[in-house]
DNA sequence: TAGATTGTTAATCGATTAACAATC
DNA sequence: TAGATTGTTAATCGATTAACAATC
């Protein structure tokens, strides 16, 4: 399996592959065609097609893929036929939210350790797990072989921690602080500000009656 | 100001433009070229100035982007120089995360009413704010000119969400939730699923050392 | 003036889509 | 067999980058 000439468009639509197949899976639907994907997605079938002939051929001329067949695939190509384990840095509101759906989820990405800087929080449980002390971090990572890092403290506070994830060896990070973070080029940074999406969305709100009446010129 | 033909690649990088700036402002950095926002943002110059350049001539030749009034430039561009009020449904923990945010945030974006299905959160406290319940939406949104909504419920609730926000008017929606929602095409949805972003981390991870021994191949 | 940097055109690169032979 | 659908090549489309005249 190489990795190295996917694109990063195509990576992000695997997930999105894996959900739908899911659902399908679910409501024992056995067998998708790239036509009905791309009817539900909103893709256009051919790229469906080539996106997953990346990988292998997954599926039979005539007759489209087997739903179990495929969803075991695309979670090879993401690796979460594994477990994978993770570990939080922040264990405020959305640190809790995430280990929460974290609970829930079917696939094998694991947060086990959750770490804060305040000492008040320190000890406390967030979802089973006790809050630990930063100073923990870097032996944690190495003895539950942590690969995943999640960042989801304070902008300030961001960059401190994704030096330490980085110093303690994760693979990955995952930042949802409205911060840009300098790592190391080995280290993948995914940042994930959920300000950034709602400032794209509202250039998409429609211009007229917000009492800004710069017209909207053909 | 014409937004027809503008890329969405593009405006998914005037939020970082915009971040970048206001750090530099909040630094009394007066000036900056294209040059130096593309070290920072891992940009190409030609590009920054290229995304800029459809919405005007913000720069001077010579000297660069006056920091201060491109922050004012993009802000317009994205809408963000008016207040633009959000709802929220769904006050568990990623909607507290997400109140909490919203009254750190320098731009106009306010959420200003949260909702819940469950009977057991109405009437309770998220930052300021009383919880209502959900046959209060429609009026609320109304009323308040809400224009966005932000869906943070479990997934097998978020499409009636999203059917009462449509049917209530607002322009955009910010959907937490893993699923695939079905709006009106002049409702414009942004999925800000948090898991997918960690399955698109997981296909980075180095693949040696998996204990899942499928050589990589050159 | 000389150096710097924009705005923009042209060139390149990459991603999406169409088309179709292979085949279930 | 006829119809459906894949995997893949070729065509198209769009986004990024290079280059440079204009000008501060």
């Amino acid at each position: 399996m190489k990795h190295a000439k996917i694109s990063e468009a195509v990576v992000r639509r695997l997930p999105i592959y894996l959900q739908v197949l899911n659902d399908l899976h679910s409501r024992e639907i056995q067998t998708v065609s790239s036509q009905e994907l791309g009817v539900k997605l909103d893709l256009n079938p051919a790229q469906i097609r080539k996106d997953l002939a990346y990988f292998g051929e997954f599926g039979r001329k005539g007759i489209g893929y087997d739903v179990i067949y495929l969803i075991e695939k695309i979670r090879q190509i993401l690796k979460v036929n594994q477990t994978i384990k993770v570990a939080l840095v922040g264990a405020g509101n959305l640190g809790h939210a995430l280990c929460n759906y974290n609970k829930y989820s079917k696939d094998n990405m694991k947060i086990t350790a959750v770490f804060d800087i305040h000492p008040e929080k320190i000890g406390t449980n967030v979802n089973n797990l006790v809050v630990m002390p930063m100073d923990e971090l870097a032996r944690t990572v190495k003895e539950q072989n942590i690969r995943i890092g999640i960042i989801t403290v304070p902008a300030y506070e961001a960059q401190n921690v994704a030096n330490q994830f980085v110093a303690a060896g994760v693979e990955g990070i995952l930042n949802f602080a409205p911060a840009i973070l300098r790592v190391p080029e080995e280290v993948r940074i995914h940042n994930a500000d959920f300000t950034k999406e709602l400032l794209g969305l509202a250039y998409y709100l429609n211009h007229e009656g917000d009492g800004n009446d710069d017209a909207i010129v053909d």
